[in-house]
DNA sequence: CGCATCTCAGGAATACTGAGATCA
DNA sequence: CTGATCTCAGTAGTCCTGAGATGC
């Protein structure tokens, strides 16, 4: 043998935590999603994904509400939109009937950048979720839904 | 009013993605899970937990052992030991058949605080798993394990 | 030599807190 | 005044990369 007879021998699978598994099951799928949008070269980040992708779903919206329906931490979002903003992604302006608040809106070119996003997590996903059968799949994707969301 | 008419509208729910669902539910586990190691006053934190429960689980283990089968980095696990060490809950001592590795064991005191530990994991689980029946939860539980632990 | 182990330095992305300024 | 909004500064915990030193 050029080495340990015993290396790699993994130990035992810690208890089988809910926690532990919603923790691996989360950063499994975090390596494959943030591979993916590595790959697209947009430099976004899953954080991006989700502000375009709601700003797609609601409108034109404020930066509390983005922060609210993402949960993204409202001092995020200010960072992240900066970002977008300069990428020419979306566009932020004072609202006229409420000057605390900006709206923020989807430019031509940032729909473009987010169905490009679209695919490259739709691939992703599909890989995340492959161990399991599309019905399977399904009954997860429900229990994570009240579970996730139990507001 | 004193205020906003239309503040904290919530927008859509974005697209519901796995992907999402899966960074949603394990925000809120972590959130829970958090703040029940906060409350035991140990200064502890889950990935702690994870090393202390691997030992007991499989008995002495080098290091290397214990990152595979906690999934916590090799670099994590020599500060998370380092701490654990000058709390006296592990020791660690230089495999004499294999002198790169280090044995490390969980000392008398370490089986007391994992217990302590276990009691917070257990009730902060609880609470998350709540919005699910008990069938629900060992459904879940059966998925994210083929999900989480693919290999 | 290749390879495993321990260690350290550092970085990236998410998640959060506190505080200030502005404005309804 | 209360309370919402935007912004900035800073932190914490997880996850990862690279590289060096030692030993099989």
């Amino acid at each position: 043998m050029p080495n340990d007879p015993d290396a790699g021998r993994a130990p035992g699978r810690i208890r089988e935590r809910p926690t532990w598994l919603i923790s691996r099951t989360y950063a499994r799928s975090n390596r494959i999603l943030n591979q993916a949008f590595a790959e697209t070269g947009t430099g976004l980040r899953p954080y991006h994904y989700r502000l375009l992708a709601a700003l797609e779903e609601s409108g034109p919206s404020s930066q509390a509400d983005l922060s609210r329906g993402t949960s993204v931490d409202r001092s995020d979002v200010v960072a992240l939109l900066g970002e977008l903003e300069q990428a020419g992604l979306v566009g932020r302006t004072v609202d006229p009937a409420n000057r605390r608040r900006n709206i923020v809106t989807l430019t031509a070119a940032g729909k473009k950048q987010l169905k490009a996003l679209d695919r490259a997590v739709s691939k992703a996903q599909e890989r995340v979720m492959e161990p399991l059968s599309p019905p399977e799949q399904a009954r997860l994707l429900k229990l994570l839904h009240r579970l996730g969301d139990p507001a």
